[in-house]
DNA sequence: ATTGGGGTTTCGGTGCGCCTAAATTCTGGC
DNA sequence: GCCAGAATTTAGGCGCACCGAAACCCCAAT
């Protein structure tokens, strides 16, 4: 129905990726942070998405999407993910290297092609990061997970998700080789034991990444 | 140095494309129409263009490009060649469906990703259309070849490269199995004779779009 | 040598996405 | 309950890429 602009995706995306681990919703203020663009600017965009019913706002206060809005978000999700998969499956890219390339592809790439990417990667429900791939219909499919840095001491977990926000973290991790799937108990603080005995000392920043098992 | 925007990129390379097979240079309308934009949007581009060195002009005359321009368009076709390419050689696509898709990648992919999909092609030195692609150094080997609506009856000859201007040409020759290093005889005009003594009767808008062995 | 018409440029204006600075509104701490 | 400070919106503007209409230039035919 409605046109959707690259940067119009980039809001809804921002404003999803915001409720997909958490329950609250998105201040403006915080969205103009995750965008680096002005508060002014996120106030003008609003107000084209409202229009178009994509989101719902009303004044001061916070932002929703609507059903369109998040089909068109997970739309945008799912080709990122896709995107990076992609990147690190055949293309022999590392999973800290994937996230700005897809930034920009997942505006570009037509339906056809993502579903030719889609088909050759064998329809994987996880992107390298753990994050789980929408369906086409939109449908996400998002296991409990808690935020290691939350997570209680002797917790026995597994590695879910990691968020690529910050791409230093994500180094850091290949290198100590903790990714989704890693399995481990959190033995103190900040300590994580891994399967094999040995046990890694995680940043702060990286424990306020790293999703794992509840 | 110069930033040269998705718009400008395609300025240059319709500037190039024009001089790829003929040796006139192309006038602010013919970009125009061409580009599908009116000719004072090309009136403004050119100033840009100008000023950035990309282009020479002079009032009312027609457009060359520099050095410094023929380099970036080069570039552009390059990524729009090894694109078509990549779609067609594994992704599943048809020669005439390539370049829609292209059109816009050409724009967003980065370097490392058009280098990755073009060592997995294995440095291919033509596009589906038998068009030759670009070195990352601007240098194009084009062999000489004659218009098929202007070669003499008689010619003996293969196909070199076709215009995918038009997708209902390249639709009209895939059926007829014409392609890039079809051979044959142009027994008479757009009447040519393939190698296994099948005759084919040509259009004048394909006869126009084919380029052949000179 | 003139002149007309087509090509080109200029001019004023649009939509988009962004900005800063200046209101305005909301709210939590007193 | 009030009010300062923070969040949000409004107002005014910018660059980009485009447009149509009007002015302008140039050459080719008379
Ligand atoms: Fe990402
Ligand atoms: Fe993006
Ligand atoms: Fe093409
Ligand atoms: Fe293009």
């Amino acid at each position: 129905m409605t046109h959707t602009t690259g940067a119009a995706e980039d809001y809804l995306k921002t404003i999803y990726a915001h409720t997909e681990w958490q329950t609250d919703l998105i201040t403006p203020s915080a969205l103009a942070v995750r965008l680096g663009v002005a508060p002014s600017s996120v106030t003008e965009m609003v107000k084209k998405l409202a229009a178009s019913g994509l989101i719902t706002h009303v004044p001061y206060g916070p932002l929703a999407l609507t059903d369109a809005g998040r089909l068109r978000a997970t739309a945008v999700v799912r080709r990122h993910r896709l995107i990076e998969t992609w990147l690190v499956g055949e293309m022999g890219y590392d999973w800290d290297q994937v996230h700005d390339e897809a930034e920009i592809l997942e505006h570009s790439i037509s339906d056809r092609l993502l579903e030719a990417i889609n088909a050759r990667l064998g329809f994987p429900a996880h992107d390298p990061h753990g994050d789980p791939i929408p369906a086409a219909d939109g449908t996400v499919l998002r296991p409990p997970a808690v935020l290691l840095a939350d997570a209680t001491v002797g917790h026995r977990a597994a590695v879910l998700r990691i968020s690529d926000r910050d791409p230093s973290v994500l180094r850091e991790l290949a290198a100590d080789l903790i990714g989704p799937g890693t399995e481990f108990t959190l033995s103190a603080p900040l300590t994580i034991v891994l399967a094999d005995g040995q046990s890694r000392l995680v940043t702060p920043a990286a424990a306020a990444s790293i999703w794992v098992t509840a």
